[in-house]
DNA sequence: TTTATAATTCTACATTTGTAGAATTAAAAT
DNA sequence: ATTTTAATTCTACAAATGTAGAATTATAAA
């Protein structure tokens, strides 16, 4: 079962703080702020979806994600590459290297990246 | 307005087959084949928010891509990025490279590709 | 001309998602 | 001891999504 868009960015925040009470995730949304019942919703429905767990604290309950963040995206990315860039990632490079704006520093860097990971190989 | 989960998988078969009419999208799906009445129910719900139009042929029409593939997935990587990858491109390509299991070729070729836009700077 | 094909429009309905009020409560602060 | 804080559980509900049956029809094929 899949995490839903504001599932995701909660979940993004939860990444972030590694492990928080739900006030602290809260916290971390830019106002408007949803209503607190929203968050402890949300939060019900990733820990019965298996994404998130919690220890308990007396009434309160530390959360803290049970996927990581880079399985959860691998998975992502490479579901999008297969359906829509016919199982290619050369072809997902090709369009990314072009399409989002990175500088000349930036490709250096990438470029660095590229070339440690072929020595990695 | 965005595209839910089957929508843009329709939309995928479109791009590829550029215009089409029901019948050749729904030839395009895996058995077992959806309801003739679900993918009309999913154009009707993609031309309304904008993403396809079609020319009439008395009875039939021809649907076809408002939005080309390219625009779509510029917003949606650059979405990805900001959301998930703190708006750093660069963050997400380390990603990207690291997570993908790209062969070396693969990685040669990118590289190439990334001199290539470091050139047209 | 009868029949088959491909599509259309309408209606329907269960699930999932986004959002939150009401009631309740443990623990912390005053 | 009383009030405040942070959270919990329950309930609710509108909108979006996935899926498709029923009825209807223009066009093409036999």
């Amino acid at each position: 079962m899949q995490l839903s868009k504001s599932e995701e960015e909660l979940m993004n925040v939860l990444w972030k703080q590694k492990k928080a009470f739900m006030k602290d995730l809260l916290e971390a949304y830019p106002d408007p702020k949803p209503a607190n019942t929203t968050i402890a919703t949300l939060l019900k429905r990733m820990h019965d979806k298996g994404f998130i767990a919690y220890k308990s604290f007396g009434r309160s309950r530390e959360y803290y994600p049970l996927v990581k963040k880079k399985a959860y995206f691998s998975k992502h990315v490479n579901g999008l590459i297969k359906n829509f860039f016919d199982d290619s990632p050369t072809q997902f490079a090709s369009f990314f290297t072009q399409e989002t704006n990175l500088s000349k520093e930036e490709l250096e860097d990438l470029k660095r990246l590229i070339d440690h990971e072929i020595k990695n190989k």
